[in-house]
DNA sequence: CCCGAAAATAGACCAGTCGTCTAGTGGCAA
DNA sequence: TTGCCACTAGACGACTGGTCTATTTTCGGG
């Protein structure tokens, strides 16, 4: 009775946990237990609250997205800056998160993407609808852009959009190689040429 | 005996049956077992080879790049096309590889990149080199473009093999998580704008 | 103040994990 | 033959995995 957080956001809390330890080590690699005993929740609990490890997995996925996308949309819509501006700064922020080595913020979808996407169809569509998501977010973000006049549109900007969130996952994975930033600046000036280079003819 | 392979070979067979096992699970999710077994190899002789699944599984890295950078080669010296070109067929052949299911051929560094980079030092640093190698053999090659004039050179080499390959690495992680061919599809024409329309001003 | 039902927990369960170890095979050299 | 060595064989140990049943705790209404 004494540390006991509130009355039922055990759930949540499980979920935040397994949010940081999975986002280090992966799925499969981890246990229940690992995450139970780090929460501090008894290992009886966990079939209370969650039926399987996939569909914990499922949860943890379901909530990471909802979280991500509002984070992004408050970045999105931040007042005083053209779209181009916001784009960049969403960009930049991405470019931060993942070059540092803290186990929060880490992107799911770079770290689970690929694992756990041929072990459980349950948790794949979740990461299919949110990354489908964000591009349509960041597509509409250069649609905007195009209007303000902060871009050229010269592309159609659901195409751009896909092809700015394939770099900067690949770069996000070739950060976590390499061990350094330098994947994610060198992203940073390819988004740049992308975005503002004028196709010619 | 009967089905018995080549005399001492049993160490690459073990290793291209982890290579098909182990390109469709991952690398937590699959126990030494379920390889030993798939290959008719008994547990006992594994410790002959290898002297520990982490050992086992750097070893697995260095003979698929090692395989990966000897087709690589041959594609981008095949005769009768500029270098350009050997560029674009090395990116469909990508392409066709990734959207096929087939466990065979499937890309180690985007499956397993994420998951053992910060599992063991020791495979991300087999990652390392062989990340690195492709994009510098991808570097050259755009320099043989722009020497032999397929390609107008605007920007260095090197960054635009890493844009090249972040991308690719990116769209290929998109695959998996789609199921779908599309963001290779549109990778490809991606990289048709980004290595043919020339930087304006 | 006690009952009944839901919420939460404890701990058993067994299949599976990696890795070790002893015993045994076969072939080759001296 | 004898000794040696690469290799095979698979039982074994200590442990962890996810899961489930049985039990306790909690708590609101009668």
């Amino acid at each position: 009775m004494n540390a006991a957080a509130a009355p039922s956001d055990i759930r949540q809390h499980l979920l935040l946990t397994a949010q940081r330890i999975m986002g280090g080590k992966g799925f499969s690699a981890v246990g229940l237990n690992e995450i139970l005993t780090a929460a501090g929740v008894p290992k009886g609990s966990f079939y209370h609250y969650f039926d399987s490890k996939e569909g914990f997995g499922e949860a943890l996925l379901e909530a990471y997205f909802a979280d991500y996308m509002e984070r992004f949309e408050a970045l999105l819509t931040k007042p005083g800056m053209t779209a181009a501006e916001r784009l960049l700064s969403y960009f930049s922020f991405w470019l931060e998160t993942q070059a540092s080595h803290d186990p929060e913020g880490k992107c799911l979808a770079v770290k689970l993407g690929a694992e756990v996407s041929d072990l459980s169809e349950a948790m794949r569509s979740v990461l299919d609808r949110g990354t489908q998501q964000i591009v349509e977010r960041l597509a509409a973000c250069i649609e905007a852009a195009v209007a303000d006049g902060s871009l050229i549109g010269e592309r159609d900007a659901q195409s751009m959009a896909t092809a700015l969130y394939e770099l900067w996952l690949g770069a996000s994975l070739l950060a976590k190689i390499t061990r350094s930033r330098r994947p994610l600046v060198s992203a940073m000036a390819t988004t740049r040429q992308f975005l503002f280079t004028p196709v010619h003819a």
